[in-house]
DNA sequence: CATAAATCGGACAAAACTATCCGATTAAAA
DNA sequence: TTTTAATCGGATAGTTTTGTCCGATTTATG
């Protein structure tokens, strides 16, 4: 579904959104442990979301990463994917023609859009602050 | 969402159903030729749906692929997803922890498995008789 | 039987994705 | 000011996926 650097993002993401929401800003070396992802191949996907804006980097000693409070609320997952994985999933013809088109549909077109538009729906609609709701209380996980 | 060899998979079984309902053994050339793809893979991947019985191949002059006519109702969509990509769509956690297991959840399992059910439905319940519905009257299209 | 047309199957090549390494840079703290 | 802890960024390596090549095998046909 997504790629392996964009799962990535995503927890890391969320771990960071639970940790700036108490005001702590976490390392590279805590976020990898934390998410369990190759730290090096995690750092590269950091830049990439740091650079789209979505989480905040500060170089230096007690340096690491954070996400502003407010920003926590309002960035969803569609932005993530976007920055990382870009449009293909929602662009992309499901039997991989050149172009998704209703004009010249594919013969699972129709029942393709649907969940695709399902799937848009779920990831524009989910921002990172529900995606840190159940961690604390042991609801959900970040790694298994 | 599919690999490549899936798409190709789907949509070359897809336009040997249509011929087959017509009495008429395809080549591969001509296979790859309808639905726009790379020859030489495109006969790894109908080597692969020949052994698990979803294409008939017929080797030698005059030979090609074809599907029985009774085959065409009966096969459904999910086989050949299951035949190339194996179960890994169905299976793994949207996030990429190791485990999709809703005792121990990713945060965002609950509407991933959602989604991930309606795209099983679909494509179980999607025979390849159907997919070949709206190709001869140009309603639908194997290529671009 | 000889030839031609087709799939089969193994080896190989290219591209994309995943992952690592290490020096450069930055900034806090001693 | 020096040391230390951290990200940045470019080069490189490994793995998987995608794609190609070609000889072997099979079978219809003349
Ligand atoms: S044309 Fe194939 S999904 Fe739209
Ligand atoms: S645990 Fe992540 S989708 Fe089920």
């Amino acid at each position: 579904m997504f790629s392996k650097a964009c799962e990535y993002g995503i927890r890391a993401s969320t771990y960071i959104a639970l940790q700036s929401l108490e005001g702590r800003r976490v390392s590279l070396k805590e976020i990898a442990e934390e998410i369990d992802s190759p730290v090096a191949f995690t750092a590269k996907i950091l830049q990439l979301l740091s650079k789209n804006n979505i989480v905040d980097s500060v170089k230096g000693a007690h340096g690491g990463f954070e996400i502003n409070k407010e920003k926590i609320d309002k960035l969803k997952l569609s932005q993530i994917v976007d920055a990382i994985d870009g449009d293909k999933i929602y662009a992309g013809c499901g039997l991989g023609l050149k172009e998704c088109n209703a004009d010249k549909p594919c013969p699972v077109h129709d029942k393709f859009v649907e969940i695709r538009n399902d799937l848009k729906q779920m990831l524009e609609n989910t921002s990172l602050f529900e995606m840190t709701a159940g961690l604390e209380v042991g609801l959900t996980y970040l790694k298994r």
